[in-house]
DNA sequence: CGGGGGTGGTTCGAATTCGAACTACACGGC
DNA sequence: GCCGTGTAGTTCGAATTCGAACCACCCCCG
């Protein structure tokens, strides 16, 4: 396999990949701009913390969740708590862990936000498809998923 | 729809894209930067002169085909041009219009890096799915490409 | 208990990106 | 021919991101 170009149908895919995610993140990315002062990465971040047990994570975890780096992410908490939206909180139990809290205020920015987000993502990807396509989308996305986690830290 | 949330299957395949989208672009522009000193938005740009017509492109056609901001077009342009891999030259009949030319240097530059890059895809996408849902992936995002272009300047 | 290697988080400087402002040129109507 | 509106590309300042260096702390092994 040390040289094989892709096909007609592999090129489409892939070339197809790159750009709707692209485009889509731009998007969103203006959507949550004008409609609530978040950005897309924000938006993620925020998102993860409220799908977390207690609305709170650690740092570390956090930022291999976001696919950041450990000094992005220290970046974007500071502006979240800095907006109010999150809290660092020591961590019980590893004087060196932190957990990043998303307070109350981040919660109600993310209820304000996530209607207008879900119809970007809606419009522009979910609602294209049927449900075989959706259903095929997340598997093999969902597989492709796995093997870049799992081949990752090697 | 001014509240629907995404059920089970949406969830899982709006999410997979995201996470498969991060990681993947992440992976690309290791192997890029260990391998020929190339980032992947830059890659991305040799790859759209290489494919155009006469090895060119008008900066704002490029511009928005790469889904950059023209200033953000400019800089990379500028970059490359430093590197040899690109040059500049102006575009006959209009004389607002600046054409990027790909370089002997730059095609041998893509030329290059290549093999890792598509390897990369291959590994973590391309290879992971049959011909089926290549096709699926293939119709699907290319569906959703066309609709955010298509709603693009609106 | 006392290092030594490893992990968690931040700080720092460099690179990249964007949008707004700007300059130069194009095009249509008067 | 000349002006007003619009487009092409660049410049500028601000925001975001990364990796490397750093400090504090954890854990294991002798």
């Amino acid at each position: 396999m040390t040289e094989r170009w892709l096909d007609e149908t592999e090129m489409r895919a892939w070339v197809a990949f790159l750009d709707t995610s692209n485009l889509l993140l731009r998007r969103i990315d203006q959507q949550l701009r004008e409609d609530g002062g978040l950005t897309q990465p924000q938006y993620e971040l925020l998102t993860r913390l409220a799908e977390a047990p207690g609305q709170r994570m650690r740092m570390a975890e956090l930022a291999l969740a976001l696919v950041a780096s450990r000094s992005g992410l220290t970046y974007q908490v500071s502006q979240l708590e800095k907006a109010g939206l999150v809290r660092r909180e020591a961590y019980t139990g590893d004087d060196r862990g932190i957990l990043a809290v998303l307070t109350e205020q981040g919660e109600q920015a993310l209820h304000r936000a996530a209607p207008g987000h879900l119809r970007v993502v809606r419009e522009n990807l979910i609602d294209l498809l049927d449900r075989d396509q959706l259903a095929t989308l997340a598997d093999t996305l969902s597989r492709a998923r796995a093997h870049l986690r799992a081949t990752g830290g090697a």
